[in-house]
DNA sequence: GTGTTTGTTATCAA
DNA sequence: CTTGATAACAAACA
């Protein structure tokens, strides 16, 4: 559930406080997470700073100083990346008061979802969790790094990439629903399942829609609501659904001004009519039947 | 024990 | 080639 705000606001603290921060060794606790293994991620890793943090959609990118290496992350649904300062990692036995630090990662770090740590010089760590373990580590060179980007991520949300002219020729190409199509990274890069629904909410659109069947004013429509979602998300720090953490355990702030998501059976806030929940893509699919036509 | 949840990829059928 | 459906991955929760 973390999509391009999570993702987002997780790279800008992440980038605050890692950045020339010298990697001094690496636990890897659950191999399958380092996609190289972990011989590999230590020979690459262990002695090196992190130079520069990027994202794409909901993928970051981390550069490293040894020449032609990356470092992508992608958090997939239950993802954390934590980041303490000094070495106090820890230990249970904390008050798990709701909404406090230790309730937020478990009550201790590094805690059972602990995937991999990394160590660095002066006593910090950052501790990357992922309860489902769906998430991954993956080191590429830039060859890669490219490659990957190409053939699958298409442009972001609040950049003139996502034009209208884009968007009008790519909807008109396609047979699917606008929702499984605005939920496809190489369409439109960064969005999921709850910040579909709300873009498709606020310009009125039903997700069961033909992605042909849009009209040119449904389209400008839908672009500034997606970039109008986005950044209003992005303020607020995104949404904690359950699991979405900031670098410091804190969770994002935008889910109480979910319009649609997860309030199914609830009612619209515009005008008073039962939220549907339904499934399209394969997916939980959140809409109000009378002001999205 | 069952169904649901989700980002992404794989697989299968039409 | 395109699409939709389904499974897979894993674990928690109702």
């Amino acid at each position: 559930m973390p999509e391009l705000p999570e993702v987002e606001t997780l790279r800008l603290d992440l980038e605050k406080v890692l950045l020339d921060k010298e990697i001094i060794s690496l636990d890897v606790l659950t191999v399958k997470t380092a996609k190289n293994g972990a011989a590999f991620f230590k020979k690459k890793l262990v002695g090196q700073k992190i130079k520069s943090i990027a994202r794409k959609g909901k993928l970051l990118i981390f550069e490293i100083s040894r020449p032609d290496t990356f470092l992508l992350a992608h958090l997939k649904m239950t993802g954390q990346f934590i980041y303490l300062e000094n070495d106090k990692k820890i230990v249970g036995g904390h008050s798990l008061k709701e909404g406090n630090f230790f309730e937020s990662v478990g009550g201790s770090l590094p805690n059972k979802h602990t995937r991999i740590i990394f160590n660095f010089v002066d006593g910090s760590a950052l501790f990357f969790n992922d309860l489902r373990k769906f998430g991954y580590l993956k080191i590429v060179d830039r060859k890669e790094l490219n490659l990957i980007l190409l053939n699958n991520y298409g442009p972001e949300p609040l950049t003139p990439d996502l034009s209208l002219d884009y968007l009008r020729e790519t909807l008109k190409k396609r047979a699917r629903t606008i929702k499984a199509v605005l939920l496809d990274q190489r369409i439109v890069a960064g969005l999921g399942n709850i910040y579909v629904d709300e873009a498709l909410f606020l310009s009125g659109i039903l997700p069961e829609r033909k992605s042909s069947s849009l009209k040119l004013k449904e389209i400008i429509s839908l672009i500034k609501a997606i970039n109008q979602v986005i950044a209003l998300s992005l303020k607020h720090r995104g949404t904690t659904f359950k699991d979405f953490r900031d670098a410091k355990g804190n969770k994002g702030n935008f889910s109480k001004l979910l319009k649609v998501y997860g309030r199914g059976g609830k009612k619209c806030y515009n005008c008073g009519t039962e939220i549907k929940k339904i499934k399209v893509a394969g997916r939980g699919t959140h809409y109000c039947p009378i002001c999205q036509k």
